[in-house]
RNA sequence: GCCGCGUUGGUCAAGGGGUUAAGACGCCUCCCUUUCACGGAGGAAUCACGGGUUCGAAUCCCGUACGUGGUACCA
């Protein structure tokens, strides 16, 4: 074990739209796992399908990973010492491997066309094979460098033969992968098939080129979900023909993130489904134009996306769930990460933006209000947003509930809600609050203590409960039964707009 | 079908031979507040099943069931 070797881990995503929250939670464990040893976290990008090249896919993840705060040190955009980053531009790399697999007879030509595969399948499936795989059983069958004399290769590939490169899987062979998470898994390679390693374009496969790229790369560690497991023996394989085991990536397998009813892997009609977020942020497909939500969209705050992604699959042992970024550095272990997948709980999720809320300063959350104000028509501009955010935050558990939550300071009620204060009022409490008018226009200071103590002493002098008299004062101001205290309202709404709020709550009953 | 992985309350989970099987979310009750929250105090709810091993199994072993991932010239 090389020891001192800087560890460097990478995500590698491919740019098709959107970024899914198990995504992130890559990013997030890679990046941890980076910083607490020092070590670099590299993004490189497989675009290796041309077919599924998405407009503007690729400036989305950037943006993404921006936001959650998860910056990579090499990437396409900044880039690095081993440079490109992209694998559509490191495509002559990819064959030159290939190659060299082919000579060393770890890898053959196949100019089977998709419909002799299909036709294949379609042969096995009648003959009741329990396996469809294009491998040591079928290969045989087929058009390749091993079924076809030298002479016929040849030919064919002078003839440019459109043709791929296959691993040649030996079988009754035991590939063992060391899981950093799961431990030892055993596969026997009679059950693994001859993959494609370079496509009949010249693109290599994700297999060839996860593994060359790593290599290349100088990769310590490889994270991802374990959806990729069954193809680990293959990567392994052609790490030990290429590479040699002993300079092997470690690797990872994180559990799956599931959906919250039924089982299966969390996808983002899931969310479109249930009413709920998958991707870090809004995602317009550029074909349809068909926007699906975003975590920061819907009012997550970044530290807490992180912290409920961190939770999603690894847990310190103790109780403490609110971690921040600093503390999950530090405290991160793989040791600790989980084995089984878990469903996405979005009240969970909820739970966690509301306490990052509750426990966030003014100053962190004035930025992001105050857009957010902006934005939905709003105008800040004469009030103090600063007290406000500190009054209201325990209530909101997503940054847009502040919307709803701030409204009233800024816009007087257009109605009142009548009905929760009809049965109290009468011609004694009419005159009670016409007669505070004048007194609160005397008011030499304005504050909620000399507010509370002008209202609480009129009321006595009326003979009135202040309770009731509260109530009908808060539903003039704020328009219903909600809100911080009363007379922090009134302090921050000012004189002038407090006596036009009741002037106008009288009229209305 | 075949191969791999998994299974502690509704959900996230701690616990890895002896525990009253933590804690959190959600739900319910109460307190606080003549509002909504926040906060506080309680409550209901769990080791998939069957065999072993053992004085003793949620924990170890083997089966079974169920779930899930893969089985593309997608990643």
């Amino acid at each position: 074990m090389e020891t001192n070797k800087q560890v460097r881990v990478r995500f590698a995503p491919s740019p098709t739209g959107g970024l899914h929250l198990g995504g992130v939670r890559t990013v997030l464990y890679n990046y941890l796992f980076a910083r607490q040893h020092n070590g670099k976290f590299i993004l490189r990008i497989e675009d290796t399908d041309q077919t599924r090249f998405v407009e503007g896919a690729e400036q989305y993840i950037y943006d993404c990973l921006h936001w959650c705060g998860l910056t990579p040190d090499e990437s396409p955009l900044t880039g690095g010492p081993f440079a490109p980053y992209r694998q559509s531009e490191r495509k002559p790399i990819y064959y030159n491997y290939a190659l060299q697999l082919v000579k060393a007879g770890y890898a053959y030509y196949a100019f089977d066309t998709p419909e002799e595969l299909e036709a294949m399948r379609e042969r096995l499936k009648a003959a009741n094979s329990h396996s469809l795989q294009y491998d040591h059983h079928s290969r045989m069958g087929m058009r390749n460098s091993i079924s076809l004399s030298e002479e016929e290769t040849i030919q064919l590939l002078e003839n440019g033969t459109p043709f791929v490169i296959r691993i040649k899987i030996q079988p009754n062979e035991t590939v063992i992968c060391n899981d950093l998470i799961r431990g030892e898994i055993h596969f026997d390679t009679s059950a693994v098939d001859d993959k494609v390693l370079l496509k009949a374009d010249g693109m290599p496969t994700y297999h060839l080129a996860v593994v060359v790229d790593d290599y290349l790369m100088q990769i310590t560690h490889a994270f991802r979900g374990e959806e990729w497991l069954p193809s680990a023996p293959i990567h392994i394989l052609l790490w030990q023909y290429l590479f040699g085991l002993d300079n092997m990536v470690k690797w990872a397998h994180l559990p799956l993130i599931l959906k919250p009813d039924g089982n299966g892997k969390l996808s983002k009609r899931d969310g479109d489904r249930l009413g709920f977020p998958v991707y870090a942020m809004n995602w317009t497909d550029p074909v349809t134009g068909e926007l699906t939500k975003g975590f920061k969209e819907t009012g997550f705050l970044p530290e807490a996306f992180n912290n409920l992604l961190s939770q999603l699959g690894w847990n310190d042992g103790t109780e403490q769930e609110i971690f921040s970024m600093s503390e999950l550095i530090e405290k991160f272990s793989l040791q600790r990460v989980h084995i089984s997948g878990a469903k996405f709980d979005f009240e969970k999720a909820k739970w966690f933006n509301h306490e990052w809320i509750k426990s966030a300063s003014a100053k962190r959350l004035l930025p992001d209000i105050t857009t957010l104000l902006n934005n939905n028509g709003i105008d800040t501009g004469n009030k103090n947003l600063f007290e406000i955010i500190d009054l209201i935050k325990d209530r909101c558990t997503l940054l847009t509930d502040f919307i709803e939550h701030t409204r009233y300071f800024f816009i007087p009620p257009k109605t009142i809600d009548v009905a929760s204060i009809a049965q109290k009022w009468d011609e004694k409490k009419k005159t009670f609050f016409e007669s505070l008018i004048p007194i609160f226009e005397k008011a030499e200071e304005w504050n909620s203590i000399t507010i509370e103590t002008l209202f609480k002493a009129h009321a006595s002098t009326h003979e009135i409960k202040i309770g009731e008299l509260q109530m009908i004062l808060r539903v003039f101001l704020v328009g219903c039964k909600a809100g911080p205290g009363v007379f922090h309202i009134t302090t921050i709404l000012g004189k002038e707009d407090t006596i036009n709020r009741i002037i106008s709550g009288i009229k209305q009953l």
